[in-house]
DNA sequence: CTGAAAGCGCTTACAG
DNA sequence: CTGAAAGCGCTTACAG
């Protein structure tokens, strides 16, 4: 019995080195160890773990204290065990894009550090008919305290509603609200194309053309909106042959280009709804020998490293990714009933480089 | 007492359902549910869990068919309590390189896929004072039960030493073999350059240039030897002024390539220890209106996303970095005995795109 | 090849 | 505000 031997040693203790606090014992302390030597009980221990508001002032500062000096941190899987949950959180994602991926991890274990968590990371296929299985077993094999979902897996409905069921706590990122019910952090896709095409209407740019990610991807479709609406609120309304759908992927934006490029009247000026697709109409305008800026701007969305690495550099509207994770976690861990906000936001802004200039004519 | 509970349940079913094997029990199935229906004890599924060999074949086989139909997975919480060891696999680095990272996380859960083990992601600056007690409290409080050290971190003499010290074991991923009693990936970097550098004599450059990573790093010094030793394989001397240390960044890169290409006598072939310093060469090149491949030819190390959004598009060294990954964390989960190589190999390969062509004179 | 007891380091539920 | 008992779901060490 746990308990029994630790109030022997107790005794022991009492009589040779209760002066001479030199606590070193050769192995991780635990709880017991600290109710020990602190002459309280394990369960106030736990409770001075858990802030518990009941526990005098003085006991949770001497217990405290030895806390420090023999630098006791609780047993994660033992807490785990008794809580049925872990100290994990889950970050799933099906994105493609490797610096959004790690910009998010970073921005979660900024909101973890420091904390008991740690980021237990599970990309996947939204598009493989297991997906939402594989998602259920790693949440409830490893007891996950909590889950965040990345888009385009936060927008599966679905997969919500599966987390709901088995009652596992979940923050989704989106471009826009999804629902009222779960816990959301908000990216604001719309303001940051209204933004984009501000600043192409401000250079004086009047013929512009528009490459959409795949509109059945919020966010493809919050920018697409976002553009055009800001263009009509100056009284420019996009034709539809100016408006391209592509798929978020460089060589679909190279194909989008030599549509609107190759043509005989081609624009002055080209939004696309992603970087990599912007750097799929550089491609094109090189070979075909279109100065950028001069003959055609170009502004893209994500500014990611690409942006900077290309040249002429390129004008993008900058996410804040690792503040979107960040937020998100910081939802996760928060104590339950304290103030559990149910919507955060991140606002994008536009970052200009080399990429626009006036139109010539 | 669990077991006693275990066993009236026992005697209650064998009176009503032991013919309808519906065994439906509203919550997760334990180790002792498993051993009350199938008439066993609880040491004898803990051993078919563990693989013990110490079973009888049909008393396995029957205890797997159950634990089969009601969906039993061990908890792997409980299991790390008793075992004084996570099912947590971390991988640590300092890498600014986004797809380089996400690749090797990638490779990893390649190999933890379908174990009981998953993967929590620890980034750390590793030119901070503190980051190896940083490493080391993530390492014991969730008692991991491996590590992955990727460069740069996995060549820090001082952090492996930590981790023996605590007897964590890892794997290092390497350049080259760095010691005899680590587990290793060693992805053979001086290959790769020498590959590069054949590459560009058999094109017939012979006046080439050099700019390489920062050579503390083991992969910037093998890449920056084997370039030079093809080289000299083929009776080519480089001289002094045609090799630039530069920092494995992009703007590293630009500062290297104006002193290369700025100057009245300019190299007809450069090799860059990274894509991100290719992209730098790209720019000055464009900047200057110095054509690539006409001329001047570039070649990368990475074959990042980047090679292929570059125009024209940048013929580079490929590493093979999900395969790293994936190599390193089976070696880790590889039961212990069981043929523990310490030493596997990973090997680059040239990808040609359009960023070469023979020198014109 | 199989099993009953004790324990891993915590928390919950109950009692005071 | 504090504590003794029981339990979370597994494994280890010992015994047979």
């Amino acid at each position: 019995m746990t308990a029994l031997n630790g109030f022997k040693d107790l005794a022991l203790r009492k009589k040779t080195d209760v002066d001479a606090p030199a606590h070193n014992l050769g192995r991780p302390a635990t709880i017991n160890d600290i109710a020990r030597l602190s002459g309280v009980s394990k369960k106030t221990v736990s409770r001075i773990i858990n802030n518990s508001p009941l526990v005098r002032k003085d006991t949770r500062e001497k217990v405290e204290a030895l806390m420090r000096e023999v630098g006791y941190a609780p047993d994660p899987l033992a807490r785990g065990l008794a809580f049925r949950r872990s100290f994990l959180i889950g970050m799933v994602y099906d994105n493609p894009t490797a610096q959004y991926v790690v910009d998010m991890q970073n921005g979660a274990l900024d909101a973890l550090r420091g904390s008991s968590f740690e980021l237990v990371v599970h990309p996947c296929d939204t598009r493989s008919p297991g997906y939402i299985e594989g998602v259920k077993r790693f949440v409830q094999q490893q007891k996950l305290h909590g889950v965040i979902l990345v888009p385009r897996a936060s927008e599966d409905q679905a997969l919500a509603d599966m987390l709901d069921e088995i009652g596992c706590r979940f923050t989704r990122i989106a471009a826009l609200p999804l629902d009222d019910t779960s816990q959301m952090v908000i990216t604001h896709d719309r303001d940051g194309a209204a933004e984009a095409a501000d600043y192409l209407l401000s250079l004086g740019h009047r013929d512009i053309a528009l490459i959409t990610g795949p509109t059945a991807y919020r966010s493809a479709h919050e920018r697409t909106a976002g553009f055009i609406e800001a263009l009509q609120n100056r009284g420019i309304e996009l034709p539809p042959a100016r408006i391209i759908e592509a798929g978020y992927t460089f060589e679909s934006g190279v194909a989008a280009a030599e549509k609107l490029l190759l043509g005989k009247q081609r624009p002055t000026a080209i939004f696309t709804g992603n970087d990599e697709m912007a750097a799929g109409v550089y491609k094109v305008a090189m070979r075909a020998g279109i100065n950028i800026p001069r003959e055609l701007s170009v502004v893209g969305y994500d500014d990611s490293p690409l942006a900077s690495r290309l040249w002429p550099s390129l004008t993008s509207v900058r996410r804040n990714t690792r503040d979107t994770g960040r937020t998100a976690a910081a939802m996760l861990i928060q104590p339950e009933g304290k103030s559990a906000l149910p919507l955060a936001s991140v606002r994008p802004h536009l970052v200009v480089r080399d990429s626009c200039q006036p139109p010539q004519d």
